[in-house]
DNA sequence: TACAAAACCGATTGCTCATCGGTTTTTGTG
DNA sequence: CACAAAAACCGATGAGCAATCGGTTTTGTA
């Protein structure tokens, strides 16, 4: 999933706007850099494409929705970005979060083992005291 | 760091491989795929100057060596895939490792708790019980 | 129905990767 | 030292994709 500079912009904006259409992602990003319409329409039809957006017809024209969210996408373009390194032992996923880890600040590491914690009792059960 | 098919096998091979000239390169991959030795070469000289790998000359060749490890790589690509999508909160940094771990199984999850107290003690001290 | 707004389509530009051919440089050896 | 072989080096090509724009068609509504 490769994704352009205006693409990143739009999708950021349709995570803020619950829906919008062309004239009004428009109106918003022009503030910040040129380009017509157009360009906006073929943005958005890209990502409609790349199944990242929704559309709907109201009226003559169409209303955007981010398919997905930010998060999720973001997860996505990890494991794309990943995959090719990977084999089957997981590990070096593990290694990389760790390099990436060690970026963070100590809340963050906190948030981190919270966030596991939380992943765990979502699906979790007996796994409580095997850590041998 | 935009990486090619063939970039990242060559990659992948200068990791299991400490040192190897283009012609040893060429030699191994080309068993999988076709492609001539000016390739693999064309392609060590871009992974070269992206600094992915360094290079001594002996002889009449060029010996190659990998500069970064597999998971450092890794880590770089993912801060590069997201780095777009984060503002000043780091947090959905947290919340895309989330949506990663939601793949992981309950090992993965307690391998990636012990990583974090690592992490804790390679570079902490007074953070023991401030946790809110 | 006529007009204005939007969608749609095609072309262009710019960038990067993969690949190859041809030329120059280096090197080892007779 | 001269020469042949091997490798580096350079430039060109083709493919794929993002961004952009102009022009044409469709469509909703007054």
């Amino acid at each position: 999933m490769m994704l352009g500079e205006l693409e990143k912009q739009v999708l950021q904006y349709l995570w803020e706007t619950p829906e919008a259409d062309a004239k009004q992602v428009h109106g918003a990003l022009t503030k910040h850099r040129g380009g017509t319409l157009n360009t906006i329409q073929s943005t958005l039809d890209r990502l409609f494409k790349k199944e990242l957006l929704t559309r709907h017809k109201q009226g003559h024209a169409y209303y955007y929705r981010a398919k997905i969210g930010r998060e999720e996408l973001i997860a996505q373009l990890i494991q794309e970005v990943t995959v090719d390194f990977i084999n089957e032992d997981e590990d070096s996923l593990i290694a990389a979060f760790s390099s990436v880890s060690a970026g963070l600040d100590d809340e963050k590491l906190s948030q981190l083992e919270k966030m596991i914690q939380q992943q765990r009792q979502l699906r979790g059960q007996e796994i409580a005291n095997n850590v041998d």
